[in-house]
DNA sequence: GATAAAGAGGGATTTTATCCCGACATTCAA
DNA sequence: TTGAATGTCGGGATAAAATCCCTCTTTATC
């Protein structure tokens, strides 16, 4: 038998996992929390087997409480949830050491197969999305490959400052923003800005 | 005692709905479909009280969805349902004659009542979005001060389609586009290419 | 018929974008 | 330790886009 927690903000979702999850023979107790930092309070007087945590949460990211969650217990099981499936936040959340990831749309079909896998010692990824990041990791949309100054400008500009604005406070001139602006394009292989807003906003820059 | 019908393309929102509304006593049948064209089919050989819409839905939008259900069945109760809570879009759902709308974020503790509200024949907003609403009513960041015109232009460019495209496309000047879009950012009170494309997103022009 | 609002676009100027280049610093491997 | 590579910063030139202001036509609306 299993002890799971939820840490998901908004009630209806955790209403809705625990009513898929309520056919699964192996759990006993379901914990839930809205944030990120009630989690991690949580852990200090209780144990659970696996936590289900949303990426975006408030305050406190999903990703920092994976983190820090894995920092003092480092052998906790974490099955991450997101509502879209970016190839990139996969990747950033498996790397910092989830057990799984889910998305939103295939949840009700695969949390119960994500559960038990992730209950044996098993990794879990859906087949759809493991293609998925194996894809993306061949392509050049992901921010990994920026400067980091390059990254500065870019974040920015994609919070809705100008040019100059941007060359102001980095003390830099307008023609070395709008250059890199180029480069940063050309590297994330964008033509317009439409995408680059696209991309900036995947990657939580926004 | 009342029918619903679910309209949502996860499984897992359904589920949540389901699982809060399970205290109501006044529910004797739910039905559910993952998007819009479906629960137009349904209403055909099936009756229903009360229609909890998605605003986001795969292919035909909620809005849309909407519009439809009630240019055929004009006295057809809808709740709308939201991820987020967009002032404009909230006012667009209400002003095209929906009974109600909730955001996800309030949905377990307010869905109870506004089911109950809206079955009664009353109009359901929580007063924090009804504040929200009143307030953006006197700002120009929603898009119905925009004319059709600049919808239009607005819509292409933030599909990502340059000046000059967006010129051929509607065989105007591309001078009369910047002018456009230079209006377009007056009246929105906008600076940054980045703020309108937020602003296009959150009212589901992309 | 007058007034207002929407659509289209010219003129002039500033700001960005694009591409190509050079200067300088740091890093890293031969 | 000496290249080679890469990152950072920007100039020059040209093209595209944005900005502000103004004119003109069409279409409602009163």
């Amino acid at each position: 038998m299993a002890t799971l927690l939820i840490v998901d903000d908004h009630e209806i979702i955790r209403k809705g996992i625990k009513s898929v999850l309520s056919t699964h023979p192996d759990i006993e107790d379901i914990h839930e929390t809205a944030n990120g930092s009630d989690a991690y309070q949580l852990m200090n007087n209780q144990v659970v087997d696996l936590i289900i945590l949303d990426i975006n949460l408030p305050g406190i990211s999903g990703i920092e409480t994976l983190r820090k969650i894995l920092q003092k217990y480092p052998s906790q099981k974490v099955l991450m949830l997101s509502m879209h499936e970016n190839p990139a936040i996969i990747h950033q959340v498996m790397s910092a050491g989830a057990m799984g990831f889910i998305s939103k749309g295939e949840f009700a079909e695969n949390l119960n197969d994500a559960v038990k896998t992730i209950l044996s010692g098993k990794v879990f990824i859906s087949k759809e999305l493991s293609d998925v990041v194996q894809s993306s990791q061949s392509n050049k949309t992901n921010l990994n490959i920026l400067t980091t100054r390059e990254f500065e400008v870019l974040k920015l500009l994609a919070s809705g400052k100008t040019n100059n604005e941007v060359a102001d406070l980095l003390s830099i001139s307008p023609k070395t923003v709008a250059n890199k602006l180029a480069l940063i394009k050309e590297k994330m292989e964008i033509s317009s800005d439409f995408e680059l807003f696209h991309a900036a906003k995947e990657n939580n820059l926004i």
